[in-house]
DNA sequence: CCTTGACCTTCCCATCATGGGAAGGCCCAT
DNA sequence: ATGGGCCTTCCCATGATGGGAAGGTCAAGG
C-alpha cells in the first residue's frame, strides 16, 4: 500500500510518517521503481503503536525506547513499567502545575468585579510582583 | 541600568528581553552612544508583569493583550476577567487531558508484573489498537 | 492514445518560546 | 594599557507538526 493508505489506516499523517522515517524512528519501507514508498500491514501496526504512544504523551525519544522494547522479545517487563511510571510522574507533575496556575488565576478572578470599572486584582497582582524574588 | 541588571531585577533573561522588544511586546528602550540599551525602573516593572503572565501560562499574544489592558486606564475589568477565565478553561482542559493520559497509563501499568518476564499489558495495549478507528 | 485528477516525491518555511554561541565592541578597575 | 565582564547583532537549535510549491506517476475514462 502507498503512504496515503498507511496514513489512513494508522492515523498518522503522511507528513509524519516521512518524518519518523527521516529521524530513524521507523525503518525505511521498500520503494517502487518510481520511488513511491510501499508499506505492509506490519508497518501500519508499528505506526499505530507510535500513534498510541504519542497519544499518551510519550515524546518521540521515549517512543523510540518503547518501540525497541516492543521489538525485543527478551525484554523485562520491569523496564517497560519503569519507563511508564516515570512518564506518569511527568504527566501528573505537569497536570498539577497547570492546575496550580488555574487555581491561582481563579482566586484572582474571584475578586475581580468583572464590570465596566477598571479596577482588577488580576492586573494589580501581575504588576505587584516583588522586585528581587530570586535574590531576596 | 543595562540589560543585565534589568534581567536580574525582573527575572527575564537578557535574551528574552531583546526578543520581546523585537516582536513589539515591549517598547524599545533608550540607547547609549555605544548602542547599549538603558532601562528605567518602569521598564523593569513591565518586565515583571510579563514574567508573571508567562508564569501563569499566558502566551505572548495573550500577554500582549493583558499589557494593553494594564496600560489602558479606561479598561473594563470585565475584559480582563474574560481573558483570565478563558485562559483558566484552557489550563484546566490541558491539565485534565494530561491527567487522563496518566490515568490510562496507570491502569495499564497496574497490570504489568514489572519483573524479568517480557509480558506487559502496556506494550500489548499499544500494539493492539484497532486498525481503522477513524473509519469504522 | 491522451487527458485529467488524485496521488506521490523532495524541499523549504512556519509555528512557539527559549537557549547557545560566535564575532566583535565597550567600559572600568587595576 | 590590559584584562575581564559587560554589551551588541546574527545565526542556529530545540520538538512535533503543518503548509505549500514544483514536479513526477498512475489509473480511469473519453
Amino acid at each position: 500500500m502507498n503512504i496515503g493508505e498507511a496514513s489512513a489506516r494508522s492515523g498518522v499523517s503522511a507528513k509524519m510518517i516521512r518524518y519518523y522515517e527521516s529521524i530513524g524512528l521507523i525503518t525505511p519501507p521498500a520503494r517502487t521503481a518510481a520511488q513511491y514508498r510501499v508499506y505492509a500491514d506490519d508497518d501500519v501496526h508499528t505506526l499505530r503503536f507510535v500513534r498510541r504512544a504519542r497519544d499518551l504523551g510519550f515524546s518521540l525519544e521515549e517512543t523510540r525506547e518503547l518501540l525497541a522494547l516492543w521489538r525485543d522479545r527478551g525484554r523485562a517487563s520491569a523496564d517497560v513499567k519503569a519507563l511508564a511510571m516515570a512518564h506518569i510522574r511527568d504527566l501528573e507533575a505537569k497536570a498539577a502545575e497547570l492546575q496550580a496556575m488555574a487555581d491561582t488565576l481563579r482566586h484572582l478572578a474571584a475578586h475581580c468585579h468583572g464590570d465596566h470599572r477598571p479596577d482588577c486584582p488580576i492586573l494589580s497582582d501581575f504588576a505587584a510582583q516583588p522586585l528581587l524574588p530570586a535574590k531576596a
